[in-house]
DNA sequence: CGCAGTACGTGAATCTTTTCACAACCCAGT
DNA sequence: ACTGGGTTGTGAAAAGATTCACGTACTGCG
């Protein structure tokens, strides 16, 4: 299998949301066209995304809506439950843990740390808070897959070195800072205050220009 | 001026911050070398991130710390305040409102919105929660020069169309959907489930591999 | 001063991603 | 069975980003 970028990858996060409304709507077939046109994409794009995994479509016709559906779903590993250790209980933890688009994605949260002690002992929805030093027995306990950092940048880096002692071997950060970890273990980045400095400057050149 | 890419900046972003880390160290001076090596970058990209604004370097010394930390916040615009409308005041709302990296860096939220008529009326620090319905006027008033959407993925779209419609000419998304806003208006996604679904790709690839 | 050492800035080469463009194919209608 | 309209899958070209490698310039020391 040849290798394939990130950025097919998040292109095929967006055709599986759309295709879904796709058939909701009770379309059959698709055209790379079609879809093209709802993910802000070229029809290329969509056809070369699709062909890094196989041959999906009928020349003439289009996609067959469900059957796409089910072989991105495939790809993307979203056809089984994965199950996630969350660190951070604050404002954003509280907020990532009910955000309803990772439960409809089959992750699951399954643990939360926090090293405030008022905050340990107490729960959320059926989920107990531990404290971070328990991280390894309860991470292999509970089956972690996936870890999610929610702390504040000067700790993030202890939490990642815990995850990976911990054995999980796919980390998301949220904090605003940029985490080492070893080969073997996959990190993925949301960097919130990044997007907004993208946006002051863009706005900056603009108004630099006229 | 050549095109930028969004990928320069975004470097550009996280030099601004491990400067800010070299300085409080007392580093009076730093090479491409060392900048790379924390930033997880290589010492050429450094220098040519760096050389599409100017020469700012000194050959055989390196980068003066505080001038490099001067120069860059002027770049990305980040050495004036911005005005922030955020719309969606549920819990990724209210965990964006605290967010202190934002008000590190001179993003100041100075209203928020959400269409639930309970939540209208009700204080979060300073700001009151307004209407949607009252955008418009409110966003001309408070001199909103950026927009921030924490809704739902259905009412995205509308809630972004309100905000062009209000004058707002740079939209920060959170929700999982693609949106759609005319010429001149720059808009960039956080999308927290997409990063999600990309491990989930790479552990599935890996798994079926071995 | 002269020289060795260091590190920038950048043209050219390489690598990656996107777009183009077309052969191959399917379907429907006749 | 044949034709015309439509769409895929993909080699090849184009565009874009990264890395290499080296000329140049500055520092510090003897």
């Amino acid at each position: 299998m040849q290798k394939v970028s990130d950025w097919t990858i998040h292109r095929l996060s967006s055709y599986h949301r759309l295709l879904s409304e796709f058939a909701n709507e009770g379309k059959e077939y698709i055209s790379s066209h079609e879809l093209a046109q709802r993910a802000g994409a070229t029809p290329a794009q969509v056809r070369r995304d699709l062909s890094c995994f196989g041959t999906f479509g009928t020349k003439g016709k289009g996609y067959l809506v469900a059957d796409l559906i089910s072989k991105i779903t495939s790809i993307l590993g979203i056809d089984r439950d994965w199950r996630v250790a969350l660190v951070g209980a604050g404002r954003l933890g509280s907020a990532l843990f009910s955000y309803k688009e990772f439960r409809k994605r089959n992750f699951h949260i399954v643990a939360v740390f926090d090293s405030d002690r008022h905050k340990v002992g107490k729960h959320w929805a059926d989920v107990q808070i531990d404290h971070p030093d328990d991280m390894k027995s309860i991470v292999r306990q509970r089956k972690v897959d996936i870890g999610v950092i929610a702390v504040p940048a000067d700790t993030a880096q202890s939490v990642a070195n815990a995850m990976v002692d911990a054995g999980i071997k796919a980390i998301l950060n949220f904090a605003h800072r940029k985490l080492f970890v070893p080969d073997g273990v996959t990190l993925r980045n949301v960097n919130m205050a990044m997007e907004l400095e993208t946006l002051s400057y863009v706005m900056t050149k603009n108004r630099t220009r006229r």
